[in-house]
DNA sequence: TTATTTATTAAATGTTGTTTACAAATTGGC
DNA sequence: GCCAATTTGTAAACAACATTTAATAAATAA
């Protein structure tokens, strides 16, 4: 009758502990010397010696060869895998999807991209990211050690199902990674793709290593919103915590496919300023197509990005206040319609913000990508079951 | 150069963690026997003996003498000590304080309560505080172990310092329980008042024991959100998270103190919706006044309390859609204004809200106090003191 | 050759949890 | 009234594992 979930509390658990905290720690000094990780770390050399011994045997890393010149006997350095393993990475999107390989410090392989359009139906799918995924694990001589997934709209993240993807509803109710899981027999993982960008810039970004407590919207064809949490991830009950895109920034605004009015996402996002856009000029475009004559010069959309910027802040600002991230990345293309934009649209969202929230948070364009993400994500769940009940 | 700031890696830790397991399993069970422990951990007898013999000896457990006829050997249950031990909780809040003693189970010891106004300078509060808080330290036998603070406003969690309260400006910038310690010698945490009533359910409510991911949204003065996501409170960079007083619901709205227009708080909250009556009336109204006065029939309210829960449904919707919580809790007296409201209050917030995240919330009043939410802010703190490195 | 740094090995010590056995304290039946 | 059955809690023995220190080997620069 044990009711307890939580992982056994046995002697060998430290040694695990140990394990991941020397892995963490190459992961973030890049290629290290035992002893390097032992000054780093305060962990008595033989222990690191016997963390590093176990994580080669488990192929989680490898040696180095490079040499730097010193005084003494040189160091023999370790890394993490990059010639014996790899990662995985999937992103589905609404038309297109990717599959990337990728070494376990997260660098992407050259020529490792597979790329086709989004087939019409969920086996399809499946079927055609096996194939890919299944050359890719025979594309070079390393072993695969897992998948990660990002996928758009709503995902039970307990159950690692798609809810609601308005653009794929293909995925709803399935599960891609347990399926991929039963084709290719290594160990997947499913992000939502605002998720999959959070972990891209705390993995692999450039944005500093002070990354405990951050957010990242993404405006796109809607507007998604991940969060980083005291270095985790907010998933909220069933993992659809960070579903910006519908919160009321309009109490009377446009109608959304939600059924709502006013929602950030009918009001700014690509598809809104497109559509307001399209909406003045008498024509269907979309968000490409706008900036495209945008940026030839053919037409101006001053008022309309003034608009969207308007709502978008109050969308940023409420981010800031509710989550008080110390950054907030913004990963979207709109700006391309207007260098300026971006400033200020920080400064509308400073007047829409508490004052020292926004004092605290610092306000970037995202860097990283969706593979990146599905990488780090798979990569992040290996280290993290290292040790069962982890952080 | 150690530059983790982890706890070691020790053997030792593995005693502590059991330790704080034994320890939360009686706090979730109520006062049990070794053997009940046992059954219900899965760890081995003597280690939950020895743990439990660790933690009388620490003044956390007592002896229970209560004995329920059995088939065998009488079982000797031990308890969250009530006798030999206790602590504090200390509400400040912007008219009043209260200081109230209570057993490490959270039971308000009767007669501990002291309550007086708040003093108007911030060395009067602390010395008033502090005075009380002796006289209950001295007033049975107890050690006490701790103390917990709730302050409304802006708090830096790290620092545990406040930064900003519009009404009670005298702690800007001070550190209570930094200076309550100093005067008490005993260990001191504060939280933002929020936050107290989080932890309040989560430890002492009535709804169940799932409640991992739940948030709490205080409507009184302000309007105040304590959002608890995987077991934790979340803090967010410096700790300021949870501030939903000033996102914006209304672009064109009022001007608010924080210099936005048409904040959450503004449009709202127990004073906008005092202003909008008093508005109408002619005459400069409080809350309190107001309720009595629809209570005793002589106005009604109507057409305010209908704005006012047509933008709180905003607000709720946006709590619901970004945290994705399991429950709602709901603190505030505007329910008294009507009965119905409350029904009313949940079926907009089902308009604004995305279906799938409001089908997983429950929403509820709040039953606990911020009395029994600085009570629970000590306990978990001083449980979590057990493990460094803890959840 | 000496100094220096790295990494491993060996030995000593201490911690943990578990199993096994046993004592303690009660109920229930004869 | 007494003995068996039952359940509880502790003690001792044991094995696993960790950490540390010290010693040793290895590999290079000076």
């Amino acid at each position: 009758m044990n009711h307890q979930t939580s992982s056994l509390i046995q002697p060998s658990l430290l040694g695990k502990m140990n394990e991941r905290q020397v892995l963490k720690i190459i992961q973030k000094l890049g290629p290290s010397s035992r002893a390097e990780v032992t000054r780093y770390s305060g962990i008595s050399a033989p222990t690191v010696s016997k963390a590093v011994s176990s994580l080669l045997e488990l192929g989680l890393l490898e040696e180095d060869d490079v040499v730097e010149p010193a005084r003494g006997r040189p160091a023999k350095k370790v890394r993490l895998a990059t010639e014996s393993a790899q990662v995985l990475g999937v992103v589905i999107d609404a038309t297109q999807c990717r599959v990337v390989s990728a070494s376990l410090d997260g660098a992407l392989h050259e020529g490792g991209l597979r790329q086709f359009s989004t087939p019409g139906s969920y086996d399809g799918l499946i079927a055609e990211l096996a194939q890919h995924a299944t050359e890719l694990m025979n594309a070079n001589g390393a072993q695969t050690f897992g998948l990660g997934i990002s996928l758009p709209g709503l995902i039970d993240d307990r159950q690692q199902r798609g809810i609601l993807s308005p653009n794929l509803p293909m995925t709803n109710g399935q599960s891609p990674a347990s399926d991929l899981s039963d084709r290719l027999g290594v160990e997947c993982v499913m992000l939502q793709e605002a998720d999959a960008l959070c972990l891209a810039e705390r993995h692999y970004g450039i944005a500093g290593d002070d990354l405990e407590d951050f957010a990242m919207l993404d405006v796109s064809t809607g507007v998604g919103l991940g969060v980083c949490s005291g270095g985790r991830l907010l998933k909220g009950h069933r993992g659809l915590a960070g579903e910006i895109g519908h919160i009321t920034v309009r109490a009377d605004g446009r109608q959304c496919g939600c059924g709502n009015v006013g929602c950030l996402e009918t009001e700014a996002s690509d598809s809104a300023f497109a559509w307001a856009v399209s909406n003045r000029l008498g024509e269907k475009l979309h968000i490409g197509e706008v900036l495209a004559r945008v940026q030839s010069g053919e037409i101006s959309v001053a008022k309309e990005l003034e608009q969207t910027s308007d709502y978008l802040a109050i969308g940023m600002a409420a981010v800031i206040n509710l989550f008080n991230p110390s950054t907030l990345f913004i990963y979207g293309r709109l700006f391309e319609a207007d260098e300026t934009l971006f400033d200020r649209l920080i400064e509308k969202t400073e007047n829409r913000s508490l004052t020292p929230s926004f004092a605290d948070c610092r306000i970037v364009q995202a860097q990283g990508s969706k593979r990146h993400g599905a990488v780090a994500g798979i990569v992040q769940h290996l280290t993290n079951s290292l040790v069962p009940g982890a952080v």
